[in-house]
DNA sequence: CTTGACGCTACATAATTTGTAGCTAAATTA
DNA sequence: TAATTTAGCTACAAATTATGTAGCGTCAAG
């Protein structure tokens, strides 16, 4: 066990601490925006839609923290944890896909 | 496309709804707590370390209005959608054994 | 009837997020 | 060398979201 207990769950069991950090706005999006190389934190800002500074930099504290994250000489990267974990990401923007053509098939929308 | 625009994106691309129901607290968690099978929406609160049933109850309806999770005679449970995502979380689950085990080889804690 | 379990709402308090402004430091340009 | 730009990041009030507790209306069983 490791990382010790997290918001939502005492047992700090690493699936908790993961719904964590990723259940926390702009989480799940920082890993997206990275997915194609460094960013700096401004680029890494307005990838995401100009999120605040101030959240954006507590996301990538702990992101940093969790070594999902890393700051290189060309901003904010992704590290060989965080890569993985993103590849899982890549396969939900897949999944995703198929999952709107199927609720959607006609292109109606939903509210 | 569909679902319409979300928070946090103008586009409305799938990735983004995911993220934005998902990077809401408790989401993953509900979606994780029903791999088992239904549960009311007492066991499911018991079952989320006692989320109020204010925050349940919004995400469900979200969950629900996005075809990820229905209210069926024995409780809420996943569809066949919410089933498919879920499983991806159980891979996540595993993902994050093995990087917990790497991030932590010989058991000491981390802040 | 009364009891208990169900889904769910109300509402005040607390925590999180936003938006904007601006700081310090290092690199670049004039 | 002085001015400008770009970097990461902080401050802080306002707005949004979550918590915790109480309890409502419904229904089925005892």
């Amino acid at each position: 066990m490791s990382f010790g207990p997290v918001r939502g769950s005492t047992t700090g069991r690493p699936i908790m601490v993961l719904f964590d950090i990723l259940g926390q706005r702009w989480s799940l999006r920082i890993l997206w925006e990275l997915r194609q190389g460094p960013l700096t934190f401004r680029a890494l800002r307005d990838a995401c839609d100009g999120a605040s500074p101030t959240v954006l930099n507590t996301r990538l504290k702990a992101l940093r923290q969790l070594g999902l994250v890393d700051l290189g000489p060309d901003g904010y990267l992704r590290t060989a944890d965080g890569d993985d974990l993103g590849k899982r990401l890549a396969d939900l923007d897949r999944w995703a896909n198929a999952w709107a053509d199927r609720s959607d098939p006609e292109g109606q929308q939903q509210s």
